[in-house]
DNA sequence: GTAATCTCCGTACATGAGTACGGAGTCAAG
DNA sequence: CTTGACTCCGTACTCATGTACGGAGATTAC
């Protein structure tokens, strides 16, 4: 059951237009597939889930550049390189986490506040992601992810 | 020591361009400031951490629509509005961490295989994306915040 | 077999988030 | 009081991430 696919087939399964695939192609994100019949492209599911995967990381914060250096890591390949690589990504990831989660208590707080005491005050949310723990590294974080993606 | 701070000061401060200041300032993200003297801006502290507060969300994956959400959570408001907004965000931010973390415990596992195995075979991470816990919600999610941040 | 649909390609347009430019007024240090 | 840094403003440019266009050939559905 591997089916092929036409880029129009491909890019309804991904939920994306064909002129995504296109310019994912274009960005490399994709690689050429072949082209067996009248220089049609042609996909298989791999090419699915290698789509879904780039617009879930997306949702996710993470640039076409940082993606393309997650998808790098697949496969086989050296493997001190993909160490750290993936350790790089991973204190990233790391560092999101903990900075959504101190904007999720300071929302929790809000909603709380909101529901007992119909008096609000300020809002602990700002109060939360400045002076919160880590606070000067994030600003580096967005450095290094571009320098990361460079190359 | 309410320190008054001109437009280059408080960029400084802040880590940003001046132009980003003045951007910010016609996006609505930063009020117009007084101008006590011959049109030039004056800035607060307040104004530093709100600058902070911005680039730090962005790094979290909220655009400026979602940010202007964000920050209008601050101060004091109609209750059911507020809390409305805020569970909204809520499950925006808790949806990012589900993938977050996700993806962590993909990277994690390719560190440790690895560092044991020093044969790759292919990588975890996609699978754990792509076939995760709430994979179609994440799609959603974005739909859901640009609606968002329209009003 | 013809009309609708799909694919090809390159190029242009759109949007979000800044960044740079250029000329004129202002301020602060020497 | 001059020189260099800072500020003002509007406008234009950049870069990332797509989207749309338009004409030509291929395929598919009726």
């Amino acid at each position: 059951m591997k089916s092929r696919l036409t880029i129009g087939k491909l890019a309804e399964a991904a939920s994306v237009g064909v002129e995504t695939v296109r310019f994912y192609q274009r960005s490399g994100l994709l690689a050429e597939p072949v082209r067996p019949f009248k220089g049609y492209r042609e996909y298989s599911q791999a090419d699915v889930r290698r789509i879904l995967f780039i617009k879930r990381a997306q949702t996710l914060g993470f640039n076409l550049g940082d993606i393309t250096g997650l998808l790098k890591l697949d496969g086989p390949q050296t493997c001190s390189l993909t160490h750290d690589l993936t350790v790089n990504k991973l204190h990233l990831v790391e560092g999101k986490i903990t900075g959504l989660r101190s904007i999720r208590r300071a929302l929790k707080q809000m909603v709380r506040q909101c529901e007992l005491d119909h008096e609000t005050g300020t809002c602990p949310i700002i109060h939360a992601l400045v002076e919160g723990p880590m606070n000067p590294r994030m600003m580096v974080v967005k450095k290094t992810s571009r320098a990361l993606s460079q190359r």
